[in-house]
DNA sequence: AAATAAATTTTTGTGCACAATAATTGACAT
DNA sequence: ATGTCAATTATTGTGCACAAAAATTTATTT
C-alpha cells in the first residue's frame, strides 16, 4: 500500500456516524473510509497495522480500534491472526445489500414525501447541483461519493438516526460492490434520477417517490455484472478459457 | 452490579452474529447481551471494566473490546472517560427503531411468503410451540427472548445475512425499549400473532403476510407509553408531583 | 451548616514489551 | 525442477504498567 493513496484527501471529511471513538481516531476512520469508497484502495488490499500506524502517525493500539470500527461497517474484513483487508462482498451479499436498500430507502422516500419542507428540498437540490457539477468536471471520484451521499442525505432529512446509520453501512458496501462488479463508468447513480425523486418529494407524492426510488435502485443494480463468482476466478477463466478449449 | 445477574444463565447462548471476535470474547458478549435482553440488568446500570473482568475472569483488555462490540449494537453506551452503561433509548429513538423494523420486516415477510418451503415452515411452527410453552410455564424471561427470536428466525429464513444482522440490532434495542416504556407484562409479542403470520406465509400470500406483520409491530408499539421524557425524570414527577401541587 | 477547594481514591485510557501465530526464506530430498 | 520440512522473519494478539481523567472523600473557609 502506498501512503499517497490514503492521505490524498483535499475535500471534506465524512464525519457522520455516532461519534464514540476519540476524535483523532474517528478522523483516521474517515480517511481510510473515504479512500476505500473513492476506490483508491482496491478490495482485498492488505491493511497492515504497522503500515497504517506509520502513515497516520498514531500508535498501533489506535489503528487496531480503527480497523475494528471499519469492520463493523463491513468495509474491512478482520481475519483472526491474519490481519485486515479491504472487504470484497460476494455476489450473494451484493444482492442482499440491494434488497436491504430497497426495503429501507422505499420507506424513507415514502415517509419523506409526507413531511418534507422548503428548506429540505432546497438542500436536496443544492446537493444534486454539486453532483451535476462533479460530473461536468469529469471528477468521477467526487461523483461517486456524492451520488452515494444523496441517499444518505435523504435518510438524514427523514429524521431517523437509526435509518441513517443503517443506510450508511449499506451505502459504503455498495461502493465496494460497484468497484467490484460494475464494468462501465455509468454504474454510479445518474443525478437525473435524483432530480426526478426530488420532484416527486416536492409534489408530496409518496407512491411516486418510492416507485422512482425503486426504479433507481434497480437501475443501479442492473448495471452490475452479478452473474458469476468473485472477481479473481472470473478473470482466470476469461484469460485461459480459449486456450483450455483448444486443448 | 451483582455477579448473580450475569452468570445466572442456564439456557442456550445467543451465538448468532458475524463472529469476528475470539470465541471466548464472543461468549462474554452473549452473556451480557442475554442478561440485558432478559432485563436482568436495568438500562443506565454502570458496567465497570474491572468488575466485569473479575466476574468473567478475563482481562480488562478483553472486556474493553466486549464493551466496544456491545456499543456497536447500541445496547451499551460508551461515554468517553466515564465508562459504559446499559443504553436507554430515548422515546424518539424508540419510534425510529420501530419505523426501521416496519421497513425491514415487511420486506422480509413479503419476500419470505414468495419462497418459503416445508422445512422452514416446520421450523417456524416449532419455534412458536416453544413460545407457547414458555408462556404456559409463566417463564416471562424466556418468553420475551423467544418472541424476539421469532423475528430473527424469519430474517434468517429469508436468507439475507445483511437483513438478519440489521434486525438483530433492532431487536436488541426493542428489548431495551420494552423494558423502559412497556408498562404491562403483555408488551412482548403475543405468539398468536406469530401463528397467524406463519399461516399467511404458508398460503404464500405476500400481501397478507406483510399486512399481518405490520399489525403485529404496531400492536407492540401501541402497548408502549411513548409520550413523555426518559424514565428517571418521569419517576420523580410521579413521586413528587402531588406534594409539589399541594404547596 | 453549606459551599468551595484540596487531596485521595477509583476508574478509564494508552503505549509498550513480549507472546503467539502466520508468512517467508532457505535447505534438503526426491 | 518440485515438494516437504525446518529455520527465520514479520505480523498480529495480549497483559501489564503507567498516564490521564473522573469521582469521592476530607479539609478549610465563610
Amino acid at each position: 500500500m502506498h501512503a499517497q493513496n490514503l492521505v490524498d484527501q483535499n475535500a471534506i471529511i465524512e464525519s457522520s456516524s455516532t461519534a464514540l471513538l476519540p476524535t483523532e481516531e474517528q478522523s483516521v476512520v474517515d480517511l481510510i473510509l473515504k479512500a476505500i469508497l473513492e476506490q483508491r484502495i482496491a478490495p482485498g488490499t492488505k491493511l497492515g497495522e504497522e503500515a497504517l500506524a506509520n502513515i497516520f502517525g498514531v500508535s498501533r493500539t489506535r489503528i487496531r480500534r480503527v480497523l475494528l470500527s471499519l469492520s463493523h461497517r463491513y468495509v474491512v474484513e478482520l481475519r483472526p491472526n491474519r490481519g485486515a483487508i479491504v472487504a470484497s462482498p460476494s455476489e450473494q451479499e451484493a444482492r442482499n445489500i440491494f434488497e436491504a436498500r430497497r426495503a429501507i430507502e422505499l420507506a424513507i422516500a415514502k415517509g419523506l414525501a409526507k413531511q418534507i419542507g422548503r428548506s429540505e428540498l432546497a438542500e436536496l437540490r443544492k446537493h444534486v447541483r454539486a453532483e451535476a457539477d462533479a460530473r461536468k468536471r469529469a471528477d468521477s471520484r467526487e461523483a461517486i461519493r456524492l451520488s452515494g451521499e444523496f441517499h444518505l442525505l435523504l435518510a438524514r432529512l427523514a429524521g431517523s438516526k437509526t435509518l441513517s446509520g443503517i443506510l450508511e453501512t449499506l451505502v459504503s458496501q455498495t461502493s465496494l460492490i460497484i468497484g467490484l462488479y460494475g464494468h462501465r463508468h455509468g454504474s454510479s447513480c445518474a443525478y437525473e434520477d435524483h432530480e426526478e425523486i426530488i420532484n416527486a418529494l416536492n409534489s408530496k407524492d409518496p407512491q411516486k417517490a418510492s416507485a422512482l426510488m425503486l426504479d433507481h435502485l434497480e437501475k443501479i443494480e442492473s448495471t452490475l455484472d452479478l452473474t458469476p463468482e468473485p472477481t479473481m476466478s472470473q478473470d482466470l477463466h476469461s484469460i485461459f478459457g480459449q486456450i483450455a478449449a483448444k486443448d
